[in-house]
This record gives structure tokens, C-alpha cells and sequence, in this order.
DNA sequence: CGGGCCTTTGACTGGTTTCAACTTCTGTGG
DNA sequence: CCACAGAAGTTGAAACCAGTCAAAGGCCCG
């Protein structure tokens, strides 16, 4: 829970007492590799935080393979917002990559929690402000640059990372065939 | 200004005096079709709200054509938001396609704002929120479509836009050449 | 009415996918 | 602790989606 405490009083103030309030708004949870925590067509009625891990989010597509759209690593938030914000049936699935310790907060308390902690209306206001901008950036730099560039990129922000997963869901992400990311590999 | 109180008070409640208090925080403005409103390279100081009109988000790529990344309609909020979070120089340029009238909510003016008046913290997260839900609704159609079916969809579920932006706009927004759009257009 | 920008057309090119077969790795039960 | 089955990664050939380039035609706006 100290991750998460301590993510908050990057953005917000927060005082001992305040924070013990917070964390009967909040639900522990450890899970093991390969766990789902939110399946296509299910409500995702809960934001989750990644104290420790590693979390991904995907759909099946029409061929009837996986395919990623996110990744989340410590001290991400991560959900199908869509799915969040109007309580209606998911697009994409949730599910560990890696044994991870995550900290949910469910949208029917999250009113309750901003009433008791008005400051936590702007920290969700910042963190959604800055996932957007991610998202933005990522927009920008899929477009501009063809698959190999994509990945070398990638792998020289998030070198980490990339030993990280299995290389099946690398591709994924990236948007190309594990087949066609095996040969760049090669290639240099 | 109605048009984005209207918008405000589908989120959370304004009484005419706190709307009073709003407009204070608020510049208006008028702008002419290609008129710029940041330009890559400036600090991004506000967030702008489009009343009536629409405006582009894009920027030059290494070929040295434009790539648009975004498009702002009536009721949405368009920043670069990397930008405006850390006010560091911004990756985009935003203009204005037709005329428009925008209204701009200053940075440094945000915190006052938000301390005049505490609700307006929970409708800056809301319309984050939403506006990163259809970011990750973005990820998912153009993964999953090919350029040819991503050009189909965005058709039939903007029928109106598609007719109020040139070809070469919505070609550079969806990833795709004129000349390949042209194509698609011939073909049924 | 003219000039420049937008759109169309066609030929050629190449980045990336698909498919199928093979090899290597990994984890689970005996 | 080993064996083995299934999962993950590699290889190569063929096909295709979409980009590039060049040139011509259309259209908007001054």
C-alpha cells in the first residue's frame, strides 16, 4: 500500500490520518502470473494500480488472436475506461503478465472517497491527464515511424522492459507478426 | 460562453453566480479558418474548448508533410497536453480548420479556478477520463482494421465530417496516402 | 481568368503478412 | 530429477497491402 500512498503525495498532499482514510477506499489484491482481472463483456467496475508487477490489456480479434494495447508497470493506473466511466460491457480483457500486487478502487466508492478526500478529485484529474498525454505522444510516434523503427525505438526507451515479456507479446503491442519481429531481431 | 456552460452542467452543477465566476477564468475567442493557435516549438498555456467550429492537431514529420493527429469538433477539448502538463515546448501545432469559436482555459489559472470553484476538479476529470476512454477506443479500431476498413468505418460513423474536411486531411488523420484514399474512394 | 492547390490515375516498388515446417525453450507430472 | 508435450521463437517462400513517383485534370479563390 506504501506505493500507492506514496504515487498520491507526488501529485496531492496527504496526512497520516487522511491516508488511513484512503485505504478503506482502496482494495488490495495479489495476483498470481496469467490472472484475469477483467474479461471482455464484463463491467469494470474497479481502477487498478500496479504496486508491483505487471499488467496487460488486450481484445481477440476477428482472426482470433490476441491482440495488445497496453501494458501497465509499477505506479501505472490501468482499466478499459470506456467500460469504467459509463459502467457498460468491456471491450478488452485484463489479465497479469507477471505475479503483481494491485490496488483497486471501485467507481461506486469513488464518489464516496472524493467526499471524504476532496484532494483526490485532482489527483485523478492529474494522472488522467498525463495518461492521456502518454497517449497522445503514442499516437505520434506510431504514426511516424514504420514497424523496425517502432521497435528499435521501443527498445531503447524501455530496454528493461523488453527482457521483461515474452517476445509473442512485444509483437502484439508493436502491431507486427512475432515472425516478421524475429527478423529484425536478427538483423542487428 | 453558453455553449460551454451547457457543456460544464452535464457534468456537475453551476448556479448563475458561480457561472458569473467561471467566465472570469475564461478568454474567448474568434478565429479564422488556418489561423494558428499553437504552433510546435511554443509553450502550450491553455486548454481550448471549441463551441463552434474545428480545429487540428498535427505535426511535420520527417518528410516534411503534415501529420494530423487529431481533430476538435464542437463540445471537445484539444490541447497537447504533454505540453500543457509540464509547459515544456510542445511536440504539436494546433489551427483551425473553418472559423471557429474557441474558448481557452489559461495553466496558471487553472489552480485559481479550481479553488474558486471545487467542482470544476471533478469536470476536468470527467472529460479527461472520457477523452482517454476514446484514446483507447482509437487503439483498438486501428489495430484491428487495415487502413482500407478503418477508412469505411470512420465514414460511417462520421458520415457529416468526412464531407466538412478536404481528402488530403482525413487521408493524413487515418495514416494513409491521398493518392491510396483516392483509390479506396473509386472503388465503391 | 489565371495560378496554385487538391484530387485522380497508373506503373512500379517494398515493407510486412501469411503459411508451413522446423528448432528451442519451459514447466509440469511421474 | 528427468521426460516429454505444448508453447515460444526462427526460417524461408510466396503473396499483398499500401507507398512512392510522375503527370494530368479539376476546382477554388483572388
Amino acid at each position: 500500500m506504501q506505493v500507492l500512498l506514496a504515487h498520491i503525495r507526488k501529485f496531492v498532499s496527504l496526512s497520516d490520518e487522511e491516508a488511513e482514510t484512503l485505504m478503506r477506499y482502496v482494495r488490495p489484491l495479489e495476483v498470481k502470473k496469467k490472472e484475469m482481472l477483467l474479461r471482455e463483456g464484463d463491467i469494470c467496475k474497479e481502477m487498478l494500480f500496479v504496486g508491483k508487477g505487471c499488467l496487460r490489456m488486450y481484445y481477440i480479434n476477428e482472426k482470433g488472436t490476441e491482440q495488445i494495447t497496453q501494458f501497465a508497470l509499477e505506479n501505472w493506473w490501468l482499466s478499459d475506461y470506456t467500460s469504467y466511466d459509463r459502467q457498460q460491457p468491456a471491450t478488452f480483457s485484463i489479465q497479469a503478465v507477471e505475479a503483481s500486487e494491485v490496488y483497486a478502487i471501485a467507481h461506486d466508492k469513488q464518489d464516496a472517497l472524493t467526499r471524504a478526500l476532496p484532494q483526490m478529485e485532482r489527483y485523478f484529474r492529474l494522472i488522467l491527464q498525463k495518461a492521456y498525454a502518454a497517449a497522445q505522444m503514442r499516437v505520434f510516434f506510431f504514426h511516424n515511424l514504420n514497424r523496425e523503427e517502432a521497435y528499435r525505438q521501443f527498445s531503447s526507451m524501455f530496454p528493461g522492459f523488453v527482457q521483461r515479456i515474452p517476445q509473442y507479446m512485444l509483437a502484439s503491442y508493436l502491431g507486427l507478426t512475432p515472425e516478421y519481429l524475429s527478423e529484425l531481431r536478427k538483423k542487428r
